[in-house]
DNA sequence: TGGATTCTGTTGCACGATGTTACATAGAAC
DNA sequence: GTTCTATGTAACATCGTGCAACAGAATCCA
C-alpha cells in the first residue's frame, strides 16, 4: 500500500505538531496547515488521501470549509472537536464528514479512526495503480501495459526490467506528483514482484532511477520525464494519455 | 502559506512604527505610509492584501480615502481610530470598511482581526509567488518563470540555483518593497514544513543574496538591482514588467 | 546440474548546492 | 577621530544525489 498522505489541519500550533508527530510516528505522511489557505495549497497543489480537520479554526470555520471540500472533492475528512455535543456531531456529518473526533482525544482512537476511514474508502490503495487500462503515452513513448512493451518515439523496441517496468508503472499512475523513494519503494512492493525486503538501508531506489533514465531519457544527464525533487524524491514531469486500447 | 501584506496608514510615527513592527514579527510584510499619496503608491505600485486605516490623518479624512479605495479597488480596509463611540464605528462601515477598532487596542485583539479579515476574503492565499504569469522583464532581464530560464541582457541564458531561483521570484514578486532576512527566509519555505533549517543561527539569507548578485549584477560590489537596506533588509529596486505569456 | 547471463541491491566516491563560521569592511553613533 | 553594529564574503562543513563498480540473486539454457 502507498504511504497514505494526511493533512492536519489545526490552528493552534501545539496541537498541530502534535498530531503530525504523532501521526509520521506511525507510518504516515502528516501535512500540517492551519488555515483555509494552506489547506487550499495541499489540496490543489498535491495527493492529499485524508483531512483531519479542525472545527474551531480561530476565525474561521471548519465546517464551512469541510463544506467547501465535500463540494469540489472527494477526499475523505475526519473532523476534530473540542466540542463533543451530539449537535456538534451531527453538524459534521452533516456538511459531509466521514467521521468525528472529539478533542480530547486518546491518539490510539485517532489512530484507529483514520485507518478505517483510509480502508473504508480504500483511496490509499487506488492512487498508485490503475486498472482496466492497457496503454499509455507520454512525450512520444508508448507503454503498453498488457504486453509490456515500451516504444520510443522512433518506435524503437526498448526491454525494460521488471523493477525498471513497475517503477514507470508507478511514475506513470502519478503523473506531476512528486514521490518520496519510501512511496515508490513500497509501491514496487505492492505489485507483488519481488517480496525482497524494502530499501531500509541504501539507494536502490536511486540507482533504479537512474537506470530507468538510462532508458527513456534523451539525455539522461539532464532529465526531462522522470525529474528530481531535490530533499523529497522523483516525479514523472510529463503529461500522461491513458487508453483503454 | 502567502504572506501577507498590510499596508499600515497612520500620521502619527510612533503609532506606525509600533503596528508595523508588531505586525511584521507575527509573520505579515508591514508596508508603512502616512498620507494619501503614500497609500496611493503602494496601492497602485505593489500587492497589498490589507489596509489598517486611521480614521484621523492630520488634515486628510481616512473616511475619505477609505470610500475613494472602496469605490476603485476590493481590497479589505479595516479602519483604526481613537475614538470609539458607536456613531463612528457605524460610519467607518458605511464607507465600506470590513472591520473597525478603536484606539488604543491590543496587539493581539489586532492581530486577531486582520487575521479574520485576511481570511475571510482569501486574500490571503494571492501570495508572493504570483500564477498565471510566466515571464518577467527587469533591467534588460528576462527570467521565464515556466521553463526557469534566465536570460541576460545579452541574451545569454545565465543557470540559477534553486534556491537562487525561489530567491528570484520572491524579489520578482514584490519590487521596491524592503524585505527582511526573515520575510524572505519564510517565503522561500515553499514546503511551510517544520523546517528547522530557516534562519533561527545563520546568515545563510545573505550568502544567498550574494550568490545571486554574482550572477546578475553587473557589478556585484554595487549592486543596482538587489540593493541593501541597511537595518532592514533587501530590495529589488528595479521596476518588473510581468507577462502572461 | 552447472555455467553463462541478466537483474538488482550495496558501497564508495565525486560533485554540486547550501548553510555556517570567521574575518574584513562599511556605515552609523558618539 | 573611536566604538559599535550591520553587512559582504571567502573558506569550510554538510547534505543530497548521480553513478560506476562490485557482488549476490535470479534466470536461462545446454
Amino acid at each position: 500500500m502507498a504511504i497514505p498522505r494526511i493533512l492536519v489541519v489545526d490552528d493552534d500550533m501545539d496541537m498541530r505538531q502534535m498530531m503530525t508527530q504523532f501521526l509520521r510516528q506511525n507510518g504516515t505522511i502528516a501535512l500540517p496547515a492551519a488555515n483555509e489557505a494552506e489547506v487550499r495549497t495541499h489540496i490543489d497543489g498535491g495527493r492529499v488521501d485524508l483531512v483531519l480537520l479542525d472545527v474551531m479554526l480561530g476565525d474561521e470555520n471548519g465546517l464551512e470549509i469541510c463544506r467547501q471540500l465535500r463540494a469540489e472533492q472527494d477526499v475523505p475528512i475526519i473532523m476534530v472537536s473540542a466540542l463533543s455535543a451530539d449537535s456538534q456531531r451531527m453538524e459534521g456529518y452533516a456538511v459531509g464528514a466521514d467521521d468525528y473526533i472529539a478533542k480530547p482525544f486518546n491518539p490510539e482512537l485517532l489512530l484507529a479512526r483514520v485507518k478505517a476511514v483510509l480502508s473504508r474508502t480504500r483511496r490509499s490503495a487506488s492512487l498508485v495503480h490503475r486498472r482496466n487500462t492497457n496503454s499509455f503515452r507520454f512525450s512520444g513513448w508508448l507503454y503498453d501495459a498488457k504486453s509490456g512493451e515500451v516504444l520510443s518515439p522512433a518506435h524503437i523496441q526498448i526491454t525494460l526490467s521488471r523493477r525498471e517496468t513497475a517503477l514507470l508503472q508507478v511514475l506513470l499512475a502519478n503523473p506531476h506528483i512528486p514521490l518520496t523513494r519510501e512511496e515508490i519503494a513500497t509501491s514496487l512492493d505492492v505489485t507483488g514482484e519481488t517480496q525482497t525486503a524494502n530499501e531500509a538501508s541504501g539507494r536502490a531506489i536511486d540507482v533504479l532511477v537512474g537506470r530507468l533514465r538510462n532508458k527513456i531519457e534523451t539525455n539522461p544527464k539532464d532529465p526531462q520525464i522522470l525529474k528530481t525533487e531535490r530533499g523529497v524524491g522523483y516525479v514523472f514531469a510529463v503529461d500522461v494519455e491513458v487508453s483503454e486500447t
